[in-house]
DNA sequence: CTGTATCCAGGGGGATACTG
DNA sequence: CAGTATCCCCCTGGATACAG
């Protein structure tokens, strides 16, 4: 059951930059996960109980994949229950000026023209 | 034939500003078509020629995807044979500081880590 | 609480041939 | 030159049940 972890890019022709992020944060709950991850650390059923709509098999995967593009990581606190938590890396954070800049694009061009 | 031109959001949940860009440019291959325009517009031939790997039809089809989503323009030039330009609209050029901020990202983490 | 396993549907994307 | 039409495959993501 072998993932290809991060593909990146393999475009051949052009080798855009910007694919090669958006394959690492162009989920679909992607984004929403690196955005609250940006205000903080948080738990799996936390994250799982802000975002409903996500069935925990998708959010898992997502974390995986983020864990192993390194843009999150993953702390078990051994206790009972359980206890994880997500948070971003130094890479991950450092998406923060461009996400930013992304959510105020839609916030002029989208929110605002409907 | 009716698409759904921009479906935007709809997380119920967390209306997440960056989900609502990314529905945007996030196709496979919408990054590099906006990427390209940026420098300037480019004509539907010069766009295949440049990205080999790019069926036509999915061409076809994000090109016109972002034309609904108001990202670029499509100006027919009758003439024979014909000519189509296509360019980034005010909104697509003010994708550019968050391209390009994704753009150095990637430079950073992804390409500099390899 | 924090996941994994299984099954399944829908859509995006690819190859190729054809059209105005 | 600039597309459209058709067929098909694979992958993402969803629902549900089960496990550590």
């Amino acid at each position: 059951m072998e993932k290809k972890k991060n593909e990146i890019i393999k475009h051949g022709a052009n080798e855009c930059p910007i694919t090669a992020t958006i394959s690492v944060i162009g989920g679909k709950w992607k984004p929403p996960i690196v955005w609250l991850l940006l205000k903080g650390p948080m738990r799996y059923g936390a994250l799982s109980k802000t975002m409903p709509e996500m069935s925990l098999k998708v959010l898992s995967k997502q974390l995986k994949e983020l864990e192993a593009d390194g843009i999150i990581t993953r702390k078990v606190y051994p206790e009972t229950p359980p206890r994880v938590e997500y948070s971003l890396t130094e890479k991950g954070a450092a998406l923060r000026p461009a996400l930013t800049l992304l959510s105020e694009w839609s916030e002029t061009y989208i929110l605002a023209n409907n």
